[in-house]
DNA sequence: CATCTATTTGGCGAAATAGCCAAATAAAGC
DNA sequence: GCTTTATTTGGCTATTTCGCCAAATAGATG
């Protein structure tokens, strides 16, 4: 209800739609270009219906677009703000863990 | 044991600390400066223990430094490249679901 | 219309995550 | 040295997420 948290909640699906390998692998693929779910699948190596829900995830957070030709369904990013994004959680990825506290 | 797959669960790792409301806050917050742990407690609202884990995540995603100086220990943004992040997400969430597919 | 093809949906078990409580730790101050 | 204060850790349950399978859908093609 309160309209902070709502935010809050509808940032957080963006980032978590992109917070798993397969979707991350997913979302550096289509910055290259649009690709169909078929070809996702095989870039992926999961099943179908597993990619499909990835996609839906994505889509449905705001992330991906969609498109029907023909008998395929091309997925595509939303925002070309994504490498800078990309970049940037290399660089933290980079760091390397601090496992120890303090 | 792939590298590339290591790589892709690193990063995702640094998106996942991201992707939760309390977290999410939480990183806005140190945007503006370094916060002690019971400080983030009172924004978040949480038990400690729960703020304390969270930040746990996020050192170890490589998200958060942390510093401890007389009782407190003082946890930081590992990166400022986030802003740019953050605004990011904000245009793909103010895109709005698109429930619906094609 | 029957069929084929690409994709989504429903359902289920397994695994990961979240959040609280209570207990442990660590350093500070008396 | 004992107590206080700040933080982390362990343990537990509830919730969410993941990934497969099988079934449903939707549109193209014969």
């Amino acid at each position: 209800m309160p309209a902070l948290k709502k935010k809050l909640e509808d940032r957080a699906a963006v980032i978590k739609a992109l917070g798993h390998p397969s979707r991350l692998l997913i979302a550096e693929a289509l910055m290259k270009g649009e690709m169909c779910v078929c070809d996702l699948k095989d870039l992926v190596g999961a099943d179908m219906s597993t990619v499909s829900k990835h996609l839906t995830l994505m889509r449905e957070a705001g992330v991906l677009n969609c498109e029907k030709r023909g008998l395929n369904i091309y997925y595509s990013l939303a925002c070309d703000c994504l490498g800078d994004f990309l970049r940037c959680v290399d660089r933290l990825a980079c760091g390397g863990k601090k496992t120890t506290c303090c």
